[in-house]
DNA sequence: CTAGGGTTAG
């Protein structure tokens, strides 16, 4: 953590005197009506430095206020300096404040830092209520802390830390739906439908959302064993089914959500007669379709390479003013190359500048992958080395499509030596890096290579993971050398990896196209999903 | 008149 005690300084310096949102207090109320015109972070630091010079110093509600402006704006590093900031030149703060500073450190993936700052509150005599509780709650399940959460919220109610309320138990429900809990999520609501605290619709959502995408893996699992027929409906589907029943029984209206997480879901599922009637419902019912419901109808027909379709919905927001975000965009782009259709993609890609708006990385990640699967990989690489010297940096995504693409387009090498320049400027990495490179050799012939990098792994401090294996047992089988496939099977089961249904129809493949009825046939046979 | 929970893209 950097020392505290400079904060200010670091805030003056950083926003100069430039702005022109200076505070006047000529007249009764100014400041709030100042607060209320700002509307980006360098404004919002001006102004925040005009403040601590004020004598006498402005109520703590109006720093607060203006933290709340900033997370707004989801500048969380932001707030925490102005927090710090008052700290250090003992600015009075409050709950308020000290709540907000934990739900950034929260958002920020550091719930250990806002256990800090609630340890201070503690020091200054101040009691966290219910609100500060919740914050915590959330932050831990944001970064999975599954088990402590859980153990919180037992200590919450049998220590009676405060008294629970929807947002307490809703975050609980929300969190073990998302960790794919729902058995024990639909017991927390069974629970709540007996006790004083009533679920209400967001609590509902959230467990229909965690069915539904469960429906989603069943349904992908369906597809991988070529076993489903259309319009398979999923025993999670009519949990899912009955519980919209039940809220309506207990009066409890879905709202936009409760329609997006519908529309999202069919259209995900490729159901797009299911997701355009669940559309008409919501109109009928009065509701208004928003922004993400567009987008999941959109994404439906793309998925569907009905682009024309997908472009009809794009364009019908275009015109009532809803793309005013680049999600629509991205959509739309992965949507054309999935049509094979680059030239439009990259037309749709040079325009965003026009209208306002920047491509992300996630823009360029989705131009990236599609560049190389359209075989254009010069402009992919042209457009990376021009990325690297933009602001934006490439995250896990972004290094695999480049890597995967250098690989696919028969640039082993040049795939190596960007890992290589990756591991010596301390890129975070992962196994799925060097799973890439390992298919890449495995494919292009150079079996040993893929040998010594798989062997070089455990060195580098990496485990090798289920891909790993089955990228090395695919290489080996391909080159029919089952008695080592055979080996590494064994071994990786040593290892505590366990094997998946790609690993059993990788080996069923390569032991069948070997010809070879091999003794270890039968009992692989036997132990496959596939064909159990 | 200031703090907390739900659905979008790779």
């Amino acid at each position: 953590m950097p020392p505290v005690g400079s904060a200010a300084r670091i805030v003056a310096s950083v926003c100069g005197k430039s702005s022109n949102l200076t505070p006047n207090n000529s007249q009764l109320g100014w400041l709030k009506n100042d607060i209320s015109k700002i509307n980006n972070v360098d404004d919002a630091l001006a102004f925040f430095n005009h403040m601590v010079r004020m004598r006498p110093l402005p109520d703590v509600i109006d720093f607060n206020q203006l933290v709340t402006l900033v997370m707004k704006m989801k500048s969380f590093s932001v707030a925490i300096l102005m927090y710090k900031s008052m700290c250090a030149e003992g600015i009075p703060i409050d709950v308020y404040t000290m709540s907000m500073v934990i739900n950034c450190y929260c958002r920020e993936g550091r719930v250990d830092l806002g256990f800090s700052v609630l340890g201070a509150l503690f020091k200054v005599g101040l009691m966290p209520g219910v609100i500060i509780f919740n914050t915590i709650l959330k932050g831990l399940f944001r970064e999975h802390r599954v088990r402590e959460a859980q153990e919180l919220f037992s200590k919450i109610i049998y220590e009676k830390l405060c008294e629970p309320d929807q947002v307490t138990i809703g975050t609980v429900i929300d969190g073990l739906s998302k960790v794919g809990n729902t058995r024990k999520a639909i017991e927390v609501l069974r629970a709540m439908e007996n006790g004083d605290t009533k679920p209400n619709t967001i609590i509902y959502n959230a467990i229909i959302d965690a069915l539904c995408k469960d429906k989603m893996m069943d349904q992908a699992l369906g597809l991988l064993f070529e076993m489903i027929k259309k319009g398979i409906a999923p025993s999670k589907w009519q949990e899912a089914k009955k519980l919209w029943t039940k809220m309506r029984y207990f009066g409890i209206a879905p709202d936009v959500v409760t329609y997006n997480i519908f529309i999202d879901s069919f259209s995900k599922g490729g159901l797009m007669k299911d997701a355009n009637a669940v559309f008409a419902v919501m109109i009928r019912r009065g509701e208004t379709p928003d922004i993400l419901t567009h987008c999941s109808l959109m994404e439906g027909y793309s998925l569907q390479g009905q682009i024309v379709k997908a472009r009809r919905v794009f364009d019908a927001m275009v015109a009532v003013g809803f793309v005013t975000d680049i999600i629509p965009y991205n959509i739309l782009i992965h949507g054309y190359f999935k049509v094979r259709k680059s030239e439009e993609a990259m037309r749709l890609f040079l325009n965003m500048p026009c209208k306002g708006l920047h491509p992300s990385i996630v823009t360029y990640t989705i131009l990236l992958q599609g560049l190389f699967q359209s075989g254009r990989c010069d402009i992919a690489k042209q457009i990376f080395s021009e990325m690297l010297l933009s602001t934006l940096k490439p995250n896990f995504y972004t290094w695999c499509v480049m890597l995967d693409g250098l690989c696919k387009s028969g640039h082993v090498d040049d795939a190596l030596l960007l890992l290589l320049k990756m591991e010596r400027d301390g890129e975070v990495l992962h196994v799925a890096m060097y799973n890439i490179i390992i298919d890449g050799f495995c494919k292009s012939g150079s079996l040993d290579r893929a040998r010594d990098m798989f062997s070089s792994l455990s060195l580098k401090g990496f485990d090798p993971d289920v891909t790993t294996y089955n990228t090395m047992i695919d290489g080996l089988c391909m080159k029919t050398l089952l008695v080592e496939a055979k080996t590494l099977f064994d071994q990786m089961e040593a290892n505590g990896c366990l094997a998946d249904e790609i690993t059993y129809n990788i080996m069923l493949r390569g032991f069948l196209k070997g010809e070879i009825r091999s003794q270890n046939l039968p009992s692989l046979c036997f132990r496959s999903p596939v064909l159990a």
